[in-house]
DNA sequence: CGTCCCTTTGAGGGCCTTCAAACTGTGTGG
DNA sequence: CCACACAGTTTGAAGGCCCTCAAAGGGACG
């Protein structure tokens, strides 16, 4: 892991929390400028190796600049479970306001670029600021959903549905993150991983893929994935764009007062 | 469903949503004193009978002053599907700071006791005081760990190990609420419901559960479940009270700054 | 051109579902 | 007080979805 300084990170001409909540709440100059003055550190993980160790002391909120990421545990008998994935430009759940040891060890899936921010700062500023503090509500509520969405996924499809499901999930998320056009994504994750995210083995993954592809849903090439039939396929496995919490249904005046 | 008023509900002499949220982050008396100009209605609910419609706008934070509720929808396909029990006491969350339709519908499992407090007001409060928006981020943060942890039951446990966990999650909640006494708690949900929460039929519901008592993890009298065997059936089920958020977890200074 | 990692395909078995019916407890009306 | 209806639990048997083990196929890299 090589470590350096990056209150300004390349590739990006501003602070990278300070957007994210700012698409969450609306800040003031000086919600701006306080957020400002936290600085991250700047990491680089490879491929493969793990940049939070579970019952490690949780220290800083990780944002993924660049590159995929899973959060995983290993069960008492051996098999890994996977929380959840991470997507480029997406902040790391789970790690805040904690300060208790990490509950999943987070793997890099890809080279991956890592912002790191001190919680203790980021905790007293939500302390003081009440906007900064709704922005990190609001943003846990839009991850919540996506966990509710994927709950409602493991209970109540089949594994046929659920990979479906994930492939919209994915492709909503990379769309709000910019990484998604024409119904297309990359995947770089192996299916073994699927599997250990989805709750079946990672040989049924693939069987699954190719029945969605064999029934028109889905086109796979390599780790590309374009999705053909979008609104058939979110009909089948129950997706719905109303069950994602975007920023407009927290911080718009009520319509209904 | 008879309505009321009741700023100081029966039974309980004080305004049960600061009581609520004062145990998630320290509230000054003025923090509470604004709380408290925020007056709920006390609706009643009879046993089976919806109290919050899917798709109808959100108005109101409901709290369950007593009874047991379930969210749930029903899928297209005409199965139902069960995304968490709500407890005597505890808050009804997706539900804030939101003003879109709900996601999911709420029925009343038993006879029910609920508070609504107007959602206008709270989002008032929360963008105005740090402290009690920081209080609603650490209640949905404990909220968000149960959802992991099922998250977790349902990809990487089978059937027999999940409606352990099930039991587990439940008795631990309800300690919290001081509603579990020696291992023992009250489960007035019947077994079809429980198999629509953990994504397996019913009738398997009832096998799972008598295998757990031959195995003498629990032991089961009408309602009544008590768990005989609470440190093997955790380890079992890779139940953690580390995975968890407390509310020390989150105001307490860090240790490690 | 060989190695390694991952994907793909095949066959057998187990977990869980599905359909069905018997059983139990509870409330109701005769 | 008993007969009855009703809701939920319990038990049985057959079948399907998914797992498990295994091996072959493909692509990237040296």
């Amino acid at each position: 892991v090589t470590k350096g300084n990056a209150d300004t990170p390349k590739g990006n001409n501003g602070h990278a929390l300070t957007a994210i909540l700012s698409r969450w709440h609306p800040l003031t100059r000086e919600d701006r400028a306080s957020l400002a003055e936290i600085s991250a550190q700047e990491y680089r993980v490879s491929s493969g190796t793990d940049f939070i160790h579970r019952d490690d002391p949780v220290r800083d909120l990780p944002i993924l600049q660049d590159g995929w990421a899973a959060q995983y545990r290993v069960m008492h008998d051996g098999r890994r479970f996977v929380l959840k994935l991470s997507l480029p430009g997406e902040v790391i759940d789970g790690c805040f306001p904690l300060r208790e040891p990490a509950q999943y060890s987070a793997e890099a899936l890809t080279d991956v670029t890592l912002l790191l921010y001190p919680s203790d700062s980021l905790f007293h500023l939500v302390n003081e600021n009440p906007r900064i503090a709704v922005a990190f509500f609001s943003l846990e509520t839009y991850q919540h959903s996506f966990l509710r969405n994927r709950v409602m996924a493991l209970a109540g499809l089949n594994a046929y549905e659920r990979l479906g499901h994930l492939c919209l999930e994915l492709l909503t998320r990379l769309e709000i993150l910019g990484m998604a056009e024409n119904d297309t994504f990359n995947l770089p994750v192996k299916q073994e991983t699927l599997g250990e995210l989805l709750g079946m083995h990672g040989v049924h993954i693939n069987r699954m893929f190719r029945r969605l592809g064999a029934d028109g849903f889905i086109a796979r090439n390599k780790k590309t994935i374009q999705v053909k039939d979008r609104e058939g396929l979110a009909q089948l496995v129950e997706f719905r764009k109303a069950d994602i919490v975007e920023p407009s249904a927290i911080h718009t005046p009520s319509k209904y007062s």
